[in-house]
DNA sequence: TATCAATACGGAAACGTTTGCGTTAAAAAT
DNA sequence: ATTTTTAACGCAAACGTTTCCGTATTGATA
């Protein structure tokens, strides 16, 4: 097992000191051709790479971008790393992920962990039961620190810092004047409690586009599920709950869902029902996961692009790191800096498959 | 933008050297009651937390662990990565992630990145590539760096370390053979290209099935895909594919399939050629992913249990770095040590749904 | 009263880098 | 021949910790 190489044993070895070889591996002119050369080839001899972590304490700073979502094994989430994760290695940077499992604690005290010199800023997106709370103190300390954040997805106005969003609104605008726009006359709504904030969002989209489209708004045809409960667990319940929506409005022949979990099953339970797709029932759903392409009919979306997003992201971080940078020389006005947050938005685009005319 | 206390603070603030600032944190004893209380205190105050990095650096590691992956966007991979978040965050370690994106040199790169100092260990599954190259340097250079890594699901037995995989010669064997007892006679294989292992094994788990319940395996019924093109964005060559498998075998009444993709491809392929699922054909898939569950009808599957691989990975990782430290003060015979490495092998399930009888 | 042990703390090295400054010797300029 | 410049390198500090070792003060023992 031979151990990893330092500059002290390649200085002691050829016999000069340490600064000569760290500057001569630099290909400093300060060092002699020839000394410059020997040390150079020796150094890759031994195959040598500086220590990162000796880097990091000397530079204070990682290259090193946190990323903490409330759970990975979600198709959403896992784009977004990718995209991350594709932008972050291309400037140079490692990603380390952390999982708050929709847990207030645990997200505090990931970000804890991670802050205390392991990173240089956080991409994140909020756990249900942070937003529950509306307790948002960690992020605000963390960014009075000097950490940086970039929110994605689930964002609160409560913390400055950039965000990239998916514009829920609009999309779902988009989303239920198509439905309209094919014909259908009562469009039910299948979405989320409101403290989670794209579910509201959706939710506004869906009533402004029936009142831009001048279609009464049945109370009746709006179901809110409350996510909480593990509902992938219990599928059963969601089936029941979409079959009572079914039930007590017969005449629907549209549905418009906030994710994919919902507008699938919405799918099956109105096949159940003997309801035809498209022809009875039109289904769109707000999302970008793998059942709705592989589904039976395949299901019409409002695509989120997960992977643009964490791509921007991790623009939007890195930039600011490196921007942080330059500031110190340059003594800017105090005033003039943090203030320019920008919330980006990527715009959705609506995939027409088999479950829409 | 208050920046992160130091030691070097604490101690000036409260007239006491460094060390004894450090000492009174970690509560020694040398330290008299009095000035101990009072830097506990102050510490507290400031809401000291001591930075990782240079902890790091002193303690020469790292407290983190690496993980390489082929590609994230993947429900198995996903679900790996959960359970080695959650060990890993039990016993104090972050995890660090790299995608490969089935790359070689991307795989090399990043294990190169991670190495210097940035990581522990390793918990890795080869890329394709990889595998075609059969090119395991990397491996091996950063073990004998004394960097353990514990290889998952897709392993190698040139590389020596731990590793988990799924008993995917027997998972399929038990497949194949409830197919069988089920009824059919003419089971058709879609599996992948050899070179990657779990797809021989599964290969060949159908064979000895067969073998063992003595039904002929035509060679016609096996359908080998290249997986190298990205199939996932060209499902009409897949689909294709299978077509044609069902259309030179029109007794076939049973079809095994290696991954999810495959299996949920032939289901559909199969409604659309008439075939009633499960009375004229019977379908299992070895996966763990979210289609089967979704699919209609849903998908009779041999769970891989991702989740436990993540964590049995995890543990094995963890376990060899704490065993390594105290090795080195008990100074072990040379030869008595690395060579206890294990092969842990998690057992596969039979979930049963809805396309088989 | 002189010696000793214990108590309570400070100094400094070490982990692996980078970098400002100082030093030496030779070459160039006076 | 003396001074100045320049090239080529070494020393040491710094990043934030921990820990070994040393030391001053106190109280106890001989």
């Amino acid at each position: 097992m031979k151990k990893k190489v330092t500059l002290k044993q390649i200085a002691r070895e050829l016999d000069v000191s340490v600064s000569t070889v760290s500057r001569a591996l630099a290909d400093s002119k300060e060092i002699g051709e020839n000394t410059r050369r020997r040390i150079q080839a020796f150094a890759k001899f031994l195959n040598y790479k500086p220590n990162n972590i000796a880097l990091s304490l000397k530079n204070k700073k990682t290259k090193t971008i946190g990323v903490l979502i409330p759970e990975i094994v979600h198709h959403f989430f896992s784009t977004v790393i990718r995209g991350i994760e594709i932008v972050a290695n291309e400037r140079g940077y490692n990603v380390i992920v952390g999982l708050s499992n929709e847990s207030f604690s645990k997200e505090v005290l990931n970000m804890e962990m991670l802050a205390n010199g392991s990173i240089d800023g956080f991409i994140l997106s909020i756990s249900k039961e942070t937003l529950l709370k509306q307790d948002y103190h960690h992020f605000n300390e963390t960014i009075s620190q000097g950490i940086p954040i970039v929110m994605f997805d689930r964002v609160v106005n409560e913390v400055e810092c950039d965000k990239v969003i998916v514009d829920d609104f609009k999309g779902s605008v988009k989303a239920v004047k198509k439905l309209v726009d094919n014909g259908c006359k009562h469009i039910g709504l299948i979405t989320t409690m409101d403290y989670v904030s794209v579910g509201r969002l959706r939710t506004q989209g869906y009533l402004r586009a029936l009142e831009e489209s001048q279609v009464y708004a049945e109370p009746n045809l709006i179901l809110k599920l409350d996510d909480m409960v593990s509902l992938e667990e219990n599928l059963d319940i969601l089936e029941s709950e979409i079959e009572h929506l079914f039930k007590r409005n017969p005449k629907i022949d549209g549905v418009f869902a906030v994710n994919e979990l919902y507008a699938v099953t919405a799918m099956k339970v109105a096949k159940k029902l003997g309801y035809a797709i498209p022809d009875d029932l039109q289904v769109i759903g707000f999302t970008d996961g793998v059942l709705s392409k592989h589904a039976s009919p395949s299901l019409t979306i409002v695509s989120q692009h997960g992977q643009k997003i964490g791509e921007k992201a991790a623009d939007l971080l890195i930039d600011r790191l490196e921007m942080d940078d330059d500031e110190s020389d340059a003594n800017i006005n105090e005033n003039t800096r943090e203030e320019a947050f920008e919330t980006y938005v990527i715009e959705t685009e609506i995939i027409e498959r088999e479950s829409t005319k």
